[in-house]
DNA sequence: TCCGTATGAGAAG
DNA sequence: TTCTCCTACGGAT
Protein backbone atom coordinates (compact mmCIF):
# COMPACT_ATOMS: atom_id res chain seq x y z
CA UNK A 1 0.00 0.00 0.00
CA UNK A 2 2.46 2.74 -1.36
CA UNK A 3 2.82 6.19 -1.23
CA UNK A 4 5.52 7.67 -4.23
CA UNK A 5 8.88 6.37 -2.01
CA UNK A 6 7.42 3.07 -2.27
CA UNK A 7 7.61 3.11 -5.98
CA UNK A 8 10.17 4.75 -6.32
CA UNK A 9 11.85 1.74 -3.97
CA UNK A 10 10.39 -0.47 -6.63
CA UNK A 11 11.65 1.13 -9.93
CA UNK A 12 15.11 0.76 -8.33
CA UNK A 13 14.68 -2.59 -7.05
CA UNK A 14 12.98 -3.59 -10.64
CA UNK A 15 16.03 -2.09 -12.49
CA UNK A 16 18.57 -3.81 -10.08
CA UNK A 17 17.38 -7.73 -10.37
CA UNK A 18 15.92 -7.43 -13.71
CA UNK A 19 17.97 -4.40 -15.73
CA UNK A 20 19.19 -5.64 -18.98
CA UNK A 21 18.12 -9.18 -18.55
CA UNK A 22 15.49 -11.28 -20.81
CA UNK A 23 12.52 -12.10 -18.63
CA UNK A 24 9.71 -14.17 -19.00
CA UNK A 25 6.71 -12.30 -18.24
CA UNK A 26 3.31 -14.12 -17.56
CA UNK A 27 -0.18 -13.82 -16.11
CA UNK A 28 -0.61 -16.69 -13.88
CA UNK A 29 -4.27 -15.47 -13.10
CA UNK A 30 -5.30 -15.01 -16.66
CA UNK A 31 -6.17 -10.66 -16.31
CA UNK A 32 -3.28 -9.71 -18.24
CA UNK A 33 -2.69 -13.04 -20.36
CA UNK A 34 -2.61 -10.19 -23.58
CA UNK A 35 -0.54 -7.67 -22.27
CA UNK A 36 2.19 -10.18 -20.62
CA UNK A 37 2.47 -12.04 -24.46
CA UNK A 38 3.68 -8.56 -25.82
CA UNK A 39 6.17 -8.57 -23.05
CA UNK A 40 7.24 -12.12 -22.42
CA UNK A 41 10.93 -12.39 -23.62
CA UNK A 42 11.82 -9.15 -24.44
CA UNK A 43 14.92 -7.88 -22.21
CA UNK A 44 13.31 -5.79 -19.41
CA UNK A 45 15.84 -2.50 -19.75
CA UNK A 46 14.87 0.00 -16.40
CA UNK A 47 12.10 0.51 -14.19
CA UNK A 48 11.00 4.02 -13.88
CA UNK A 49 8.67 5.83 -11.03
CA UNK A 50 6.27 8.81 -12.32
CA UNK A 51 4.39 9.91 -9.26
CA UNK A 52 2.70 6.62 -7.75
CA UNK A 53 3.19 5.02 -11.06
CA UNK A 54 5.83 2.63 -12.09
CA UNK A 55 6.74 2.25 -15.57
CA UNK A 56 8.61 -0.94 -16.51
CA UNK A 57 10.68 -0.31 -20.07
CA UNK A 58 10.89 -3.18 -22.30
CA UNK A 59 13.17 -3.24 -25.47
CA UNK A 60 11.53 -4.09 -29.09
CA UNK A 61 13.96 -7.10 -29.71
CA UNK A 62 11.71 -9.92 -28.87
CA UNK A 63 12.49 -13.83 -28.50
CA UNK A 64 11.02 -13.87 -32.13
CA UNK A 65 7.74 -12.42 -31.30
CA UNK A 66 5.97 -10.53 -33.61
CA UNK A 67 6.11 -6.76 -33.01
CA UNK A 68 2.50 -5.87 -34.39
CA UNK A 69 0.09 -6.85 -32.41
CA UNK A 70 -3.35 -5.72 -34.47
CA UNK A 71 -5.47 -6.45 -31.37
CA UNK A 72 -6.67 -3.68 -29.93
CA UNK A 73 -5.96 -1.46 -32.80
CA UNK A 74 -2.74 0.54 -31.21
CA UNK A 75 1.21 -0.44 -31.31
CA UNK A 76 2.01 -0.71 -27.90
CA UNK A 77 5.91 -0.42 -28.60
CA UNK A 78 6.95 3.33 -29.15
CA UNK A 79 9.68 4.92 -32.26
CA UNK A 80 12.00 3.07 -30.83
CA UNK A 81 10.46 -0.25 -30.79
CA UNK A 82 10.02 -0.34 -26.67
CA UNK A 83 7.04 -1.28 -24.87
CA UNK A 84 5.91 0.09 -21.39
CA UNK A 85 4.42 -1.49 -18.99
CA UNK A 86 2.06 0.87 -16.36
CA UNK A 87 1.69 -0.02 -12.95
CA UNK A 88 -0.52 1.46 -10.40
CA UNK A 89 -0.18 0.03 -7.26
CA UNK A 90 -3.86 1.10 -5.85
CA UNK A 91 -4.19 0.91 -2.48
CA UNK A 92 -3.59 -2.54 -2.20
CA UNK A 93 -1.46 -4.07 -5.07
CA UNK A 94 2.01 -5.39 -3.70
CA UNK A 95 4.87 -6.66 -5.22
CA UNK A 96 6.86 -9.87 -3.76
CA UNK A 97 10.40 -11.17 -4.79
CA UNK A 98 12.31 -13.70 -4.49
CA UNK A 99 15.68 -16.10 -6.28
CA UNK A 100 19.10 -17.34 -6.09
CA UNK A 101 22.01 -15.63 -3.62
CA UNK A 102 22.72 -12.91 -6.71
CA UNK A 103 19.58 -11.99 -7.48
CA UNK A 104 18.62 -10.76 -3.69
CA UNK A 105 22.55 -9.53 -3.62
CA UNK A 106 21.65 -7.10 -6.57
CA UNK A 107 18.77 -5.40 -4.86
CA UNK A 108 19.06 -2.38 -3.46
CA UNK A 109 16.24 -3.44 -0.88
CA UNK A 110 18.02 -6.33 0.45
CA UNK A 111 17.86 -9.26 3.01
CA UNK A 112 13.92 -9.89 3.75
CA UNK A 113 12.64 -7.97 6.17
CA UNK A 114 10.78 -9.44 9.65
CA UNK A 115 7.35 -10.43 9.60
CA UNK A 116 4.96 -7.48 10.79
CA UNK A 117 7.93 -5.13 9.76
CA UNK A 118 7.79 -5.44 6.01
CA UNK A 119 6.21 -2.29 4.19
CA UNK A 120 4.02 -4.34 1.09
CA UNK A 121 6.05 -4.52 -2.41
CA UNK A 122 9.26 -4.44 -1.34
CA UNK A 123 10.50 -8.10 0.64
CA UNK A 124 13.12 -10.12 -0.98
CA UNK A 125 12.78 -13.65 -0.34
CA UNK A 126 16.28 -15.60 -1.07
CA UNK A 127 15.33 -19.02 -1.86
CA UNK A 128 17.92 -21.30 0.03
CA UNK A 129 18.15 -23.81 -3.33
CA UNK A 130 16.59 -21.61 -6.57
CA UNK A 131 15.40 -23.93 -8.76
CA UNK A 132 13.18 -21.97 -10.56
CA UNK A 133 9.39 -19.82 -9.29
CA UNK A 134 7.07 -21.23 -6.52
CA UNK A 135 3.79 -22.02 -7.83
CA UNK A 136 1.64 -18.79 -7.98
CA UNK A 137 -0.26 -18.24 -4.73
CA UNK A 138 -3.40 -15.95 -4.89
CA UNK A 139 -4.41 -13.95 -7.81
CA UNK A 140 -1.08 -13.04 -9.52
CA UNK A 141 -1.55 -10.80 -12.13
CA UNK A 142 2.05 -10.66 -13.81
CA UNK A 143 5.27 -12.94 -12.92
CA UNK A 144 8.52 -11.78 -13.96
CA UNK A 145 10.67 -14.56 -14.41
CA UNK A 146 14.65 -14.04 -15.20
CA UNK A 147 17.81 -16.76 -14.45
CA UNK A 148 18.37 -15.89 -11.02
CA UNK A 149 14.96 -14.83 -9.42
CA UNK A 150 11.32 -13.76 -10.10
CA UNK A 151 8.49 -11.51 -8.89
CA UNK A 152 4.82 -11.42 -9.03
CA UNK A 153 2.32 -8.43 -8.93
CA UNK A 154 -0.85 -8.99 -6.96
CA UNK A 155 -3.90 -6.30 -7.02
CA UNK A 156 -2.72 -3.79 -8.65
CA UNK A 157 -5.44 -0.97 -10.16
CA UNK A 158 -4.02 -0.61 -13.20
CA UNK A 159 -1.53 -2.79 -15.23
CA UNK A 160 -1.26 -2.39 -18.90
CA UNK A 161 1.06 -1.57 -21.76
CA UNK A 162 0.92 1.91 -23.03
CA UNK A 163 2.14 3.79 -25.99
CA UNK A 164 5.05 6.52 -25.56
CA UNK A 165 2.36 9.29 -26.21
CA UNK A 166 0.59 7.27 -23.16
CA UNK A 167 3.82 8.11 -21.45
CA UNK A 168 4.22 11.60 -22.35
CA UNK A 169 0.44 12.40 -21.09
CA UNK A 170 1.27 10.80 -17.84
CA UNK A 171 4.57 13.12 -17.42
CA UNK A 172 2.74 16.46 -18.29
CA UNK A 173 -0.34 15.22 -16.11
CA UNK A 174 2.04 14.84 -13.15
CA UNK A 175 2.86 17.24 -10.94
CA UNK A 176 5.88 18.13 -9.32
CA UNK A 177 7.45 14.92 -7.47
CA UNK A 178 9.48 15.65 -4.37
CA UNK A 179 11.55 12.41 -4.82
CA UNK A 180 12.51 13.83 -8.50
CA UNK A 181 15.24 16.50 -7.93
CA UNK A 182 18.74 17.63 -9.03
CA UNK A 183 20.80 14.64 -10.59
CA UNK A 184 18.20 13.14 -11.95
CA UNK A 185 17.80 12.59 -15.42
CA UNK A 186 14.12 13.94 -16.07
CA UNK A 187 13.36 17.31 -15.26
CA UNK A 188 14.10 18.76 -11.98
CA UNK A 189 11.36 19.69 -9.77
CA UNK A 190 10.85 22.42 -7.35
CA UNK A 191 8.76 23.92 -4.93
CA UNK A 192 8.04 27.16 -6.82
CA UNK A 193 5.64 24.88 -9.10
CA UNK A 194 4.38 23.18 -6.31
CA UNK A 195 3.40 26.96 -4.49
CA UNK A 196 1.86 28.13 -7.44
CA UNK A 197 -0.38 24.93 -8.17
CA UNK A 198 -1.64 24.42 -4.39
CA UNK A 199 -2.06 28.03 -4.06
CA UNK A 200 -4.11 29.01 -6.70
CA UNK A 201 -7.29 26.88 -5.59
CA UNK A 202 -10.09 27.50 -3.69
CA UNK A 203 -10.26 24.00 -2.34
CA UNK A 204 -8.65 22.53 1.19
CA UNK A 205 -5.10 22.18 1.15
CA UNK A 206 -5.75 18.96 2.74
CA UNK A 207 -7.02 17.85 -0.73
CA UNK A 208 -4.72 19.34 -2.65
CA UNK A 209 -1.99 17.75 -1.15
CA UNK A 210 -3.64 14.54 -2.26
CA UNK A 211 -4.29 15.86 -5.82
CA UNK A 212 -1.49 14.40 -8.12
CA UNK A 213 -1.47 17.04 -10.20
CA UNK A 214 -0.52 19.40 -7.82
CA UNK A 215 2.67 16.93 -6.21
CA UNK A 216 3.06 13.55 -7.23
CA UNK A 217 3.49 10.59 -4.97
CA UNK A 218 2.21 12.22 -1.68
CA UNK A 219 -0.62 10.09 -0.23
CA UNK A 220 -2.58 9.51 3.29
CA UNK A 221 0.12 9.48 5.62
CA UNK A 222 2.09 11.87 4.42
CA UNK A 223 -0.88 14.65 3.69
CA UNK A 224 -1.80 14.26 7.47
CA UNK A 225 1.93 14.01 8.77
CA UNK A 226 3.56 16.90 6.38
CA UNK A 227 0.15 19.55 7.83
CA UNK A 228 0.52 18.40 11.31
CA UNK A 229 4.31 19.05 11.07
CA UNK A 230 3.76 22.15 9.36
CA UNK A 231 1.29 23.43 12.31
CA UNK A 232 -1.32 23.85 9.30
CA UNK A 233 -5.12 23.46 9.45
CA UNK A 234 -6.44 20.47 6.65
CA UNK A 235 -9.44 22.82 5.77
CA UNK A 236 -7.96 26.18 5.22
CA UNK A 237 -8.27 27.05 1.33
CA UNK A 238 -4.86 26.43 -0.51
CA UNK A 239 -5.52 29.79 -1.57
CA UNK A 240 -4.78 31.03 1.70
CA UNK A 241 -1.24 29.29 2.41
CA UNK A 242 1.26 32.05 2.17
CA UNK A 243 4.19 31.48 -0.16
CA UNK A 244 6.48 30.65 3.09
CA UNK A 245 4.44 27.92 4.29
CA UNK A 246 3.90 26.04 0.78
CA UNK A 247 8.02 26.58 0.57
CA UNK A 248 8.29 24.87 4.12
CA UNK A 249 5.91 22.19 3.11
CA UNK A 250 8.06 21.15 0.04
CA UNK A 251 11.16 21.52 1.51
CA UNK A 252 9.48 18.87 4.39
CA UNK A 253 7.84 16.59 1.94
CA UNK A 254 11.53 16.48 -0.13
CA UNK A 255 13.29 15.29 3.44
CA UNK A 256 10.31 13.16 4.17
CA UNK A 257 9.62 11.26 0.98
CA UNK A 258 13.47 10.59 0.77
CA UNK A 259 13.84 9.26 4.12
CA UNK A 260 10.83 6.93 3.17
CA UNK A 261 13.16 5.85 -0.10
CA UNK A 262 16.37 5.12 2.42
CA UNK A 263 14.46 3.28 4.95
CA UNK A 264 11.55 1.38 3.03
CA UNK A 265 8.79 2.76 5.34
CA UNK A 266 7.43 5.86 6.53
CA UNK A 267 8.59 7.67 9.34
CA UNK A 268 7.38 11.34 9.70
CA UNK A 269 8.92 11.78 13.31
CA UNK A 270 12.34 12.50 12.04
CA UNK A 271 14.22 15.65 12.54
CA UNK A 272 15.43 17.64 8.59
CA UNK A 273 18.67 19.26 10.58
CA UNK A 274 18.44 21.68 7.21
CA UNK A 275 15.09 22.54 7.29
CA UNK A 276 13.31 22.51 10.59
CA UNK A 277 9.87 22.66 10.75
CA UNK A 278 7.14 24.04 13.25
CA UNK A 279 7.31 21.57 15.61
CA UNK A 280 11.40 21.17 15.35
CA UNK A 281 11.38 20.35 19.62
CA UNK A 282 9.34 17.28 18.87
CA UNK A 283 10.98 15.63 16.15
CA UNK A 284 14.10 12.91 16.76
CA UNK A 285 17.33 12.35 15.55
CA UNK A 286 17.68 8.39 15.77
CA UNK A 287 18.17 6.54 12.75
CA UNK A 288 14.56 5.33 12.64
CA UNK A 289 15.38 1.66 11.89
CA UNK A 290 14.08 0.33 14.66
CA UNK A 291 11.04 2.75 15.74
CA UNK A 292 8.16 0.56 16.48
CA UNK A 293 4.92 1.23 14.06
CA UNK A 294 2.71 3.52 16.16
CA UNK A 295 5.61 5.80 16.98
CA UNK A 296 6.54 6.41 13.70
CA UNK A 297 4.15 9.00 13.02
CA UNK A 298 2.61 11.64 14.95
CA UNK A 299 -1.39 11.68 14.17
CA UNK A 300 -1.88 9.44 11.34
CA UNK A 301 -4.42 6.71 12.90
CA UNK A 302 -3.64 8.32 16.47
CA UNK A 303 -7.40 9.31 16.74
CA UNK A 304 -8.17 10.08 19.70
CA UNK A 305 -4.50 10.27 21.89
CA UNK A 306 -3.17 13.49 23.15
CA UNK A 307 -1.54 15.95 20.35
CA UNK A 308 2.43 15.76 20.86
CA UNK A 309 2.43 19.55 20.55
CA UNK A 310 -0.62 20.59 22.60
CA UNK A 311 -2.27 17.95 24.17
CA UNK A 312 -5.71 18.53 22.20
CA UNK A 313 -7.19 15.11 21.80
CA UNK A 314 -6.38 14.09 17.88
CA UNK A 315 -9.32 14.35 14.84
CA UNK A 316 -10.66 12.11 12.34
CA UNK A 317 -12.59 13.30 9.54
CA UNK A 318 -13.39 11.93 6.23
CA UNK A 319 -12.25 14.57 3.51
CA UNK A 320 -12.23 13.03 -0.20
CA UNK A 321 -13.27 10.08 0.59
CA UNK A 322 -10.28 9.07 2.69
CA UNK A 323 -9.49 9.74 6.85
CA UNK A 324 -8.02 12.24 7.78
CA UNK A 325 -6.05 13.09 10.81
CA UNK A 326 -5.14 16.14 12.30
CA UNK A 327 -4.94 18.40 15.98
CA UNK A 328 -7.79 21.08 15.72
CA UNK A 329 -5.51 22.69 18.89
CA UNK A 330 -2.25 23.66 17.25
CA UNK A 331 -2.87 23.48 13.68
CA UNK A 332 -3.91 26.95 12.05
C1' DT B 1 -17.46 -17.92 6.62
C1' DC B 2 -18.22 -13.26 6.80
C1' DC B 3 -16.81 -8.57 7.63
C1' DG B 4 -13.96 -4.60 7.96
C1' DT B 5 -9.91 -2.42 6.72
C1' DA B 6 -6.03 -0.53 3.88
C1' DT B 7 -0.40 4.36 2.32
C1' DG B 8 -5.69 4.99 -4.53
C1' DA B 9 -8.21 6.89 -8.16
C1' DG B 10 -11.69 7.21 -11.69
C1' DA B 11 -16.58 7.34 -13.05
C1' DA B 12 -21.25 8.31 -12.09
C1' DG B 13 -24.88 11.18 -10.18
C1' DT C 1 -20.58 12.88 -2.63
C1' DT C 2 -21.08 7.88 -3.55
C1' DC C 3 -19.92 3.97 -5.87
C1' DT C 4 -16.73 0.75 -7.89
C1' DC C 5 -12.63 -1.92 -8.72
C1' DC C 6 -8.24 -4.35 -7.36
C1' DT C 7 -6.54 -8.34 -2.99
C1' DA C 8 -4.97 -10.18 1.49
C1' DC C 9 -5.42 -10.63 6.19
C1' DG C 10 -7.03 -10.53 10.94
C1' DG C 11 -10.76 -10.82 13.92
C1' DA C 12 -15.52 -11.74 14.81
C1' DT C 13 -19.29 -14.94 14.02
Amino acid sequence: MPEGHSIHRLARQLTDVFGGQRVRVSSPQGRFAAGAELLDGHVLTRAEAVGKQLLVRFDGEGAGRTTNSPAGGSRADDADGHRVLRIHLGLYGAFSFGGDASFVGASSIGAPRRMGEAENGTEVGEDAEYTGPPAPVGAVRVRLVSDHGWADLRGPTACEVITAEDVQALREAAGPDPLRQAGDDERQDDGASFSRLLRRRGVACGQLLMDQAVVSGIGNVYRAELLWRAGIDPYRLGKSITEQEAADLWADAVFLMHDGVRLGRIVTTQRDPHHPVAREELTLDTDAADIPDEATRFVYKHTGEACPHCGTTIATAVMAGRNLYWCPGCQH
